[in-house]
DNA sequence: TGTACATCAGTGAACGCGCGTTCACTGATGTAC
DNA sequence: TGTACATCAGTGAACGCGCGTTCACTGATGTAC
């Protein structure tokens, strides 16, 4: 039982930066400081909240305190703010995965160690899911892609996206031999698969508005599952 | 290797109703006919081309001849059209489904017959998902509930939605004897995260763009895991 | 069978909404001499 | 160290968009007598 603890990148620079959510106070100066970042964090709370959706060009200057035409300094258009929020909520899935490894006892089998740090990249997907449902939405909810030409604003902490770090929980699964090596070959779809479906369901399909410790229950029992039948 | 078949119920009526597409073309009598029916058509047509975003209150009039605010002698609201159209798209499901069944060879032991009426009921939903991808999100894309107060709308030529007759299935196998009961309770969220999981990625995520011959494939690799990991 | 009438399905015009985006601008900043 | 200047980040105003929804209406239809 491991509370979700989640960095997301905010301002460097608060230099300059207008308060958010009081956009009548002044800045003090002519010049923004960072409002390429201002902006991004914005979009990135506005993603929180309401999903993809939510990140609306005009509502980000206005949070950020600046005029809405200001917003195409930095950003072409509208899709390319959204794209770089996506980036950040990618990011923060594979943030939440790595916490989740962090907790991985140290101690057992390697076979044990490698079915534990599996479970645990399941585990952090769908506890982001339902923590921060916006986000995941906006990183995995519509159209999305993050194994080819990995964009390195989609790693974690470690530099690892969440589908790199799934596949390399596979092979370190097959190293242990846990795991056929003829049946390596497209098992992150399967794994990724299930855990994406039940956290889909908890957010907006019948598992919605279960209580978390009942949806940690029912992933667990799915995670078994995964593991029994790859 | 099954072509996907799917009845969506269409006018039952052409009495009066505009041709769609040709507003010029004027009604022959000053009411439409089955207006209700028209409008309902026209946003299945918009689900299905664009998901739910896509059924839009005047385009809905637009294609049914009828000026924007008519659509509010049968709908409350746009909410409501839409509502109607989700409707119309869980029997869709429930229908490819019943049509995956219908295939079952019916020879073999109660136990095979269990098991092939399980992927069976997996196999239609991933199938529609794939092709009928607009009708498949308006159905399981946003907020969905489809397990209690059952709506009649949403069954399929049995009467049954598909989450009764995913549950139908599962009750099935533990009959046969091929599931043992305690492991029943809370089955089918197991059963359908893993399913729903791959229709998205292959719609959105990762798999979309595989061919549907590659995809069938995966697919039977999935249920198989589901079948031994259950 | 004919006539008066109530009903209510569809009309026509208009509304306010917030959005993304474009335009010509201005003036603080950092740089070259 | 001081001055002229080019740069370009942010301004202010405006645009067209299609949407959902409301209003007062009209006239074809079916019904009661």
């Amino acid at each position: 039982m491991n509370s979700v603890h989640i960095e997301i990148p905010m301002s460097v620079t608060t230099r300059n930066s207008a308060t958010p959510g009081s956009p009548s106070s002044p800045r003090s100066t002519y010049r923004h400081g960072d409002l390429r970042r201002a902006l991004l964090d914005a979009g990135i709370e506005l993603a929180r909240q309401g999903g993809p959706d939510a990140v609306v060009l005009r509502e980000a200057t206005r949070r950020a305190g600046v005029a809405p035409n200001a917003a195409y300094r930095h950003f072409a258009n509208r899709q390319d703010l959204l794209a770089a929020v996506r980036a950040a909520a990618v990011a923060a899935v594979a943030q939440a995965m790595e916490a989740e490894m962090a907790d991985v006892p140290t101690g057992g089998t390697p076979t044990e160690q490698a079915h534990a740090r599996v479970r645990a990249v399941g585990a952090g997907y769908m506890r982001f899911a339902h923590a921060e449902t916006g986000l995941f939405r906006t990183a995995f909810g519509g159209q999305f892609s993050v194994e080819q030409n990995p964009d390195p604003a989609m790693g974690g902490l470690t530099g690892l996206n969440p589908f790199e770090h799934l596949s390399a929980a596979l092979d370190d699964l097959v190293t242990a031999g846990a795991l056929p090596p003829e049946r390596r070959q497209g098992a992150e779809y399967l794994a990724w698969s299930t855990v994406h479906g039940m956290a889909l369901l908890s957010i907006d399909g019948p598992l919605r508005g279960t209580p978390a410790d009942m949806l940690q229950l029912l992933g667990q029992r799915l995670l078994d599952m995964v593991e029994r039948g790859l």
